[in-house]
DNA sequence: CGGGGTATTGACCCAAGTCAATATCTGTGG
DNA sequence: CCACAGATATTGACTTGGGTCAATACCCCG
């Protein structure tokens, strides 16, 4: 099934160059960055990092999805992240992980050991710039999950995230949601529950219903077809349309 | 009540000198920011920033606490931060607000304008870095937080923010905190269940059942007694206890 | 002493959780 | 190609934690 992931070795052709923390590099700082890096590659289901233990590498996600989890020793657990293509690995500065990290499919980590790569950070503003920018961006979106967590109903929270979906699965490289509106979902019933704060039965309630309304229509377990955005969007509870426009 | 807030001029005397966003900066950095800086007073409750409007301001909590909320137009709302002296309101190289920003306490900030900041920021890296740093910190926050919202019961999610307030009301000078065991309360119940997804009923029962239950002692309404802090922290449903020692 | 904001308490209800049965999918080996 | 096993998902019946609505109580301050 899965097709062979061929080996990296130029920057120039890897598929994130233009989005990870490498996004804004000179020649000569990702000549640097290149040199001490190197690929890794996970079977869907495996364990990355677990949350207080030593973790001596950084990395950013080449190709695949993997989750930050945290939780409860009686097995209450909490999505806290879903890490996709470009996003980072691990913080500089910290020698332990924060968070269980497992990967959700198959997965390529362009990694670098803590060390080296903090060493270089020093010299590399581009990089320390764009590490920013994302932790940014990844406390917007944490801070809007917390809305959903804290305040929204299980049916806007399916809602929400079909559409959070939507939106990433289009902006890659623009094309890949060919068919309007039909979206693979990359995660399980649990892996959503657990995103959302629910159980698995209230996930899959609440998708018949939206199916039963109209919203969405399933094809299989893992494709859901989404005829009319707009109504998805209406469904989330959110005010605006988060500036997409269709 | 208030005591005259003595004007501020220089850097060397701010409270917040060491902690702040110019926390790693070299006297030369400290001057040219402090000559474009400018304090601001707002009295408790006013509004500092409306999601989605224009703020052409960024700053440093100086003195007093200030909140981020979202929330949906049928008045659902989520605290999603909680700000308190040395953290940093505003985003470089954003123009506009994500989030509402109010004052809860009499606050007093540390202004910039944004354009001036930035065009600063170029030449600081000691503020990037602890910029960094500290957008790291609250993705942390946010993240526990967000398992807090999606997993805990309403009496774990008490005890968590109370054991919050304690560990943060030690921290800044290491005495406030007089009597073992006595908080002071710095928000109301409706903030509370702002900040915990909870209605003020919920927060108000739990608190009693926690009482009853010998946890904690109220004296008023804004002051907690603690006898044993440790029973507290095993009403939290966290499995470690942060790194506190008693 | 009275009024407005804040907090507590009670009675009732419902959305989501729990427990359990069944269905569907996926892959494996005969 | 089928049968079977183990995940994964759906659906139903029932329970419950926390929400809603409403009545007091408390508390500061003029």
């Amino acid at each position: 099934m899965a097709i062979a992931s061929p080996v990296l070795h130029e920057c120039s052709e890897c598929p994130i160059r233009h989005r990870a923390v490498c996004a804004r590099c000179e020649p000569v700082e990702l000549d640097a960055l290149s040199r001490i890096k190197f690929y890794k590659t996970y079977a869907a289901g495996q364990t990355i990092a677990i949350r207080g233990e030593p973790l001596e590498t950084v990395a950013s996600i080449v190709r695949g999805t993997a989750t930050l989890t945290r939780s409860i020793e009686d097995g209450r657990t909490q999505l806290v992240g879903l890490l996709l293509p470009s996003d980072f690995i691990g913080r500089p500065g910290r020698s332990e992980a924060q968070y269980d990290v497992t990967a959700v499919t198959e997965l390529t980590l362009c990694c670098f050991h803590r060390k080296p790569f903090e060493e270089l950070l020093e010299a590399m503003p581009h990089v320390r710039e764009r590490l920013l920018e994302m932790a940014l961006d990844e406390l917007d979106a944490a801070r809007d999950w917390m809305l959903l967590l804290g305040r929204k109903t299980a049916r806007e929270r399916i809602a929400s995230l079909l559409a959070l979906i939507v939106k990433r699965s289009i902006r890659p490289d623009g094309g890949i949601m060919g068919d309007k509106g039909r979206v693979e979902l990359p995660i399980t019933r649990e892996t959503m529950a657990n995103y959302l704060g629910l159980t698995i039965e209230t996930v899959s309630r609440q998708l018949t219903r939206l199916r039963k309304d109209g919203i969405i229509q399933l094809e299989g377990k893992r494709t859901i077809l989404i005829p009319d955005f707009g109504a998805l969007l209406a469904e989330t509870g959110d005010d605006d349309d988060g500036g997409m426009i269709f």
